[in-house]
DNA sequence: TGGTTTGTTGACCGTTTTAGTCAATAAAGG
DNA sequence: CCTTTATTGACTAAAACGGTCAACAAACCA
């Protein structure tokens, strides 16, 4: 029932960029410092998001990535979703037909309540609350 | 962000337990076939239930295992909670201590309302409640 | 043009967790 | 004492996971 450091990471990338959204590209190197995330697992983690259109790249100097849309726009949920496969906490809640129990398997019932409870979490919070959020615990300070 | 088989097959077993409560002791070897699960599996999974005072077992002809308390009184957020360890998502939830950055991490925040909302799931459910569930699907042939 | 900066991709590795098995043991009943 | 049944511990195979390395591609700059 553990979230994989790939979600735990990408969230914390994508409040990072948050922080800073509006001040162009902010360097792999830097978010791995202030994130505390590996440089060669932060490359790879921005893959998928870079595929969804969450982020943009820039190469070259002065380069680094992006936020695609604006803060107020990225909910948690999507991020989640994207970066974990799925939030259901039992394979045959998305996919039914991989137990042949499934049509009538009562605790199946219960781990979908769990995945909607999960859901309802996530999609209330988007990257722009978080942001609300730290700036409430630091203080405007960085 | 999955469960592990542990919890899933514990549910199942103390389902099949509510199902026959009253009717003294149930196989280990039923139990098995009618769940599918591994006996080998299962007689490790007992252990735990066992030990937390969930069910009981009874060795020698006519044995089993059976529920000690009625299964109105079984909430699935403790069989959870103990086949699973813990619902948080984050260990930092349980244990703040083993991240320096908890007491000012956002994300932090919303890995602990996420696993609020499961456990408000979870405690909301007893094994009464499955076995009326499960008796409004199937009727009341077993 | 060529070099420097930066992201991109794919292959790879070591550890841990997980699901599952096997076999030896202990208790209860008949 | 023999059979039935649960208990325990050792063990294994496979997958998942976190992480690294190195080769490559694009953008920029001089």
């Amino acid at each position: 029932m553990k979230l994989s450091t790939r979600a735990r990471y990408g969230t914390r990338v994508l409040l990072e960029l948050a922080l800073h959204w509006g001040e162009g590209p902010i360097l792999l190197k830097d978010i791995a410092q202030k994130q505390q995330i590996p440089l060669p697992y932060l490359q790879h983690l921005i893959g998928p998001l870079v595929k969804t259109g969450i982020i943009k790249t820039t190469r070259g100097k002065r380069g680094g990535i992006s936020l695609l849309k604006p803060p107020k726009e990225v909910v948690l949920g999507e991020v989640v979703q994207l970066l974990e496969g799925s939030i259901a906490p039992v394979k045959c809640v998305d996919n039914p037909e991989t137990c042949p129990r499934s049509d009538l398997c009562v605790t199946r019932d219960i781990w979908e309540e769990v995945k909607k409870a999960i859901g309802t979490v996530l999609e209330s919070v988007t990257l722009q609350e978080l942001v609300e959020r730290q700036r409430q615990k630091y203080g405007k300070n960085d």
